[in-house]
DNA sequence: TGCTTATATGATAATATTATAATATAGTCA
DNA sequence: TGACTATATTATAATATTATCATATAAGCA
């Protein structure tokens, strides 16, 4: 990945990365929703959750349509919560490589000029 | 997911939203690095990287042997970064959901006595 | 001993994010 | 008209993150 595209998803990541958002992923998932329910559902202030919906669109994850007064929210990129939801429900045990492999590759690349300490 | 999860799970995606964090992530996939050629590889201070490489350790994504003078880095939760690179490189389309359903389902849930514009 | 390399830590300034409070808009209802 | 509901926006203060700079430690070398 280039330079730019990392630049890119770390910032999707990054903003995703906020429980308030998260939560507001995990109510549309179940279904659309008007920004008064998600406020009631999630018991925070309605600027604050304007404020969350906005990244949220802004990041082209959610829209919504008007209904008279009300706007219903709804994730326009299913496929994208599901994955990010896969991807922090998952558990991913830690597997520790050998000492000496490590090391191995570990090696200055540039400049092998240094001398290694005695590795014990 | 209980709220405590879900903060916790923020709060790893944003640790992990950060280009720098990405790219040692990407180098060390490819191998074990000591610090050095992290740096010289990304261009950064080394102090700046010294940062990162503590909250990707902290995040227990990564840990290091020693080898004499020099620190080689390696990934500790290999799926763990799998997974990740997998689900920032996915290709997400926008798929709209009609006007009507999603006005059906975003109705006020609790006071339903909100009564509706016409719809047009 | 004093220099150099490798790395970490602490302090700080610049910047970004968040929650909160205040205000604004627009539709509905009495 | 005036009150009320739904939602957004703006300003701001509190907080967090980042990069940079200076300093610290420890090993090896001349």
């Amino acid at each position: 990945m280039n330079k730019l595209d990392i630049r890119d998803k770390a910032e999707v990541l990054k903003l995703m990365g906020h429980s308030t958002r998260l939560l507001i992923l995990e109510e549309l998932v179940k279904g659309a929703k008007c920004v008064t329910d998600i406020k009631d559902l999630l018991e925070i202030e309605q600027s604050n959750l304007s404020q969350h919906l906005s990244v949220l669109r802004n990041l082209k994850i959610i829209d919504f349509y008007e209904d008279g007064v009300l706007r219903c929210y709804y994730i326009i990129r299913p496929r994208m919560v599901d994955a990010l939801f896969t991807f922090i429900s998952g558990n991913y045990p830690i597997e520790r490589r050998s000492c000496e492999e490590v090391r191995k590759e570990g090696e200055r690349l540039k400049t092998k000029k240094v001398k290694k300490a005695k590795s014990n």
